[in-house]
DNA sequence: AGCTGTGAAGTCTTTCACAGCC
DNA sequence: GGCTGTGAAAGACTTCACAGCT
């Protein structure tokens, strides 16, 4: 977590495009393994290509967060990483809590990937009482808890961020609990849509509907003529 | 998997927009549950805000696709999921190879609803030894075959769609032997970007990156009175 | 010479608003 | 009266292309 400590405060003064948020997250990804294999600074041209965007995408991307690369030389690598950690709001950690302990919340449960980029698992829960109290997750280990139990956690702990990994009937009202909790970030793999008050900020991740729009490009044979 | 018999095979004459077939496949979803329950028509306002959308989007997404609504009542909800499906070409099955069997891997092969929405699990293929031979999902079980046998599996078996869920470092690799084995649809879950030739669709799905967007939306307190 | 930052142009998407049909 | 289908307007996003700094 990588913090430009003399960096002049840049709160963006004109809104950063929605667009432009989602691609940040990746240059991100990008410059994180710049920044572990040393590399000092880099161009919009290297960083574009290796984030699969076009550079002049990725220059105006950047000036929406009032980025500072030199002309004729490139961005520094470190400098650019603190700044979009920045933006994003990732000079700090948010818990998380997954709700819905099945197939999925287990493997989501698992998965090292969170913790590792700033998203510690705090909380676990599930409505089954043959789940509750068990123990998951690599390591340490953290108790499955009764859903009933999510508003007192999630108040406890900080929970910024709730996962919905539970199936489609259950979805909403596990949604309802977070936002009675306080969490206005939900992550929901629950093939429904979450109706939630104004201000609650919902990103949803449909498999299926992945699966249907490669089906689409599968039955377009002129695809390879296209673009 | 409801095909309307007696339509005029509807073939999209100017190209769909890419953004409405990812709606499509949204909207398949709740046609499903309309049918489900018996409802004959559904107005646009009524499946709109079903699936969360506006109904001017959704009227100008199924004139795309040639719709046929009535004026004063609406859309036979059979037809239209029978039109939807096929303009998804999910009037047949596409099969799958999944290529990591890790936690992800092991939740999707376990997971229902590809199968059930046409998208059967066909094969499955790692490259730890510990887990090839293995048999994994549930019921029948299908056996973990080495990444090495993917070309001939795949081509056997018709696989159409590729699910890249390897660590990061592995999945470049894996989506070229997918490549070569003819899948020309790949659904990729590693935080790497796949490069692949003209005429391969790739679509990802990222979740740290989702979670960082999340994040940025915590972080910007003036969004509740934005939008 | 090299590479960034950005107006301006172009493209894609959404929203409006209403004519037209039931 | 109710609801669809769609031009036209508005808005968001992308790409171009080049001035300007190092």
């Amino acid at each position: 977590m990588t913090v430009d400590r003399d960096s002049v405060v840049e709160r963006p003064r004109r809104p950063v495009p929605e667009a432009t948020v989602a691609r940040l997250a990746l240059y991100l990804r990008v410059l994180t393994t710049l920044l572990a294999d040393g590399e000092r600074v880099v161009s919009s041209d290297a960083l574009a290509s290796a984030a699969g965007v076009n550079a002049a995408k990725l220059r105006k991307d950047l000036s929406h967060i009032g980025s500072s690369g030199v002309r004729g030389v490139g961005y520094d690598v470190a400098r650019l990483t603190g700044q979009v950690e920045q933006v994003l709001g990732l000079t700090r950690a948010h818990a998380v809590a997954i709700v819905g302990v099945g197939n999925l919340g287990h493997a989501l449960a698992g998965y090292g990937g969170f913790a590792e980029r700033g998203f510690p698992v705090a909380a676990l829960a599930d409505i089954d009482p043959a789940l509750v109290g068990t123990r998951l997750g690599g390591g340490a280990g953290i108790e499955v808890l009764h859903v009933s139990e999510l508003a007192r956690v999630c108040a406890e702990l900080g929970v910024t961020i709730g996962v919905v990994a539970t199936p489609a009937h259950a979805a909403q009202g596990v949604c309802d609990l977070l936002v009675d909790a306080g969490v206005r970030s939900i992550l929901n793999f629950a093939p429904t849509v979450l109706s939630v008050p104004a201000g609650v900020e919902v990103r949803k991740v449909d498999l299926a509907v992945e699966m249907q729009i490669l089906s689409f490009h599968i039955s377009r044979p002129s695809e390879v003529f296209r673009r």
